[in-house]
DNA sequence: TATTTATTATTACTAGGTAATAAGAATAGG
DNA sequence: CCTATTCTTATTACCTAGTAATAATAAATA
């Protein structure tokens, strides 16, 4: 019984469709069965043996992901996921080192990943409907690797008027590998 | 002629649906007709007054912010685009403010791309294996908006044994947005 | 009260599907 | 070569969450 060759094509097209839907995930039935060369009904059979749901519930999946984690935050606008958000106060979020954030050579995680996590943290602290950077201080302590799991500290340290200054920590395990101070200034807007 | 009163609950309903959304976005019309105490067709009459889109079509636009920031943030090794670079001494890259490197609300760029803008570039500036960033100190001067270009500037000011100090400059046209000191090391990695 | 505005109901239409069924094409085993 | 099985395709009825347009009703104002 050799099924090896009989099912190679289908094989081959569904891998074809997991890899074009992982590139982008927002393809309708009809666009995968004109890049697969096969028909619609083709393709919903081959996503049903596959357990890969409709465009609308990839979309959702994609978007909730994203909002559901900072909901509370209005616009979702941080870099690593929530362990604890005290508007106002503190806040801390892990980011796990993916591959891409990575140089390829070293596998050391890019400067401004670090950056951006702390930045970003630093901004959801504030509560207010937008808030910019108006200044940053940062220390790289010791670079992170792939795979790391890097956990920042924010608090809210001082504040003038709108302006507010909030210093950042983030270790890895029990290494410091960034200290930063950053100021950011809260601004109210009116219109949606 | 008295508007203020007869428009008074409309105006209340919309502002709550602003809310609502900006709380929830994944809403269905019927589940915002439940809350706002309306029918189905009011709440779309409503939409259509404030300009705001059907549920897959906010849906689309949570998840496509969410999928263009891992994606544009993940690039090379670079941000922005190379308009001169003379390694050792300076280099200048421009870098064109898309869609998802704005916060949806205010269509100002995330401050994190402007640092990261600045930041590879100054790491770019250094020849070695390694480079990595050992401080970094930024003003964020002005906002950068949705399809500006902002033009990054950077040299090396000093240099002790490893350890470089590199300025950096961004402007949009002839306004600074940002000025930035980058202390990076450059290491010869030996076997690992 | 007459008139304007706001709200609701209703209808026809759309995209992007699910689910089920039937029919045609390709392939393997005997 | 022919039959059985598996693939593929077509077709149909139905679904959700809408758009767009029209008409009818309710509420508020001058």
């Amino acid at each position: 019984m050799v099924v090896l060759k009989r099912n190679r094509q289908k094989l081959e097209r569904q891998q074809a469709m997991v890899s074009q839907l992982q590139e982008n995930p927002f393809l309708t039935d009809e666009e995968l069965a004109e890049l697969l060369f096969v028909s619609v009904p083709t393709v919903r059979l081959d996503r049903l043996e596959l357990g890969i749901p409709e465009l609308r519930v990839r979309t959702k999946d994609v978007a909730e992901q994203f909002y559901g984690q900072i909901r509370s935050l209005g616009a979702g606008e941080l870099i690593g996921d929530i362990l604890e958000l005290d508007v106002g106060k503190r806040g801390i979020t892990v980011l796990e080192v993916k591959k891409d954030m990575v140089f390829s050579k070293t596998k050391i995680l890019r400067g401004h990943y670090l950056f951006a996590q702390a930045n970003s943290l630093a901004v959801a602290l504030i509560n207010a409907d937008v808030v910019l950077t108006g200044s940053a201080s940062v220390r790289y302590l010791t670079p992170v690797f792939l795979k790391d799991k890097v956990v920042a500290h924010a608090e809210i340290v001082g504040q003038k008027g709108k302006s507010f200054v909030i210093k950042v920590n983030s270790k890895v395990g029990s290494e410091e590998v960034l200290r930063g101070r950053f100021t950011v200034v809260a601004k109210e807007m009116n219109g949606l």
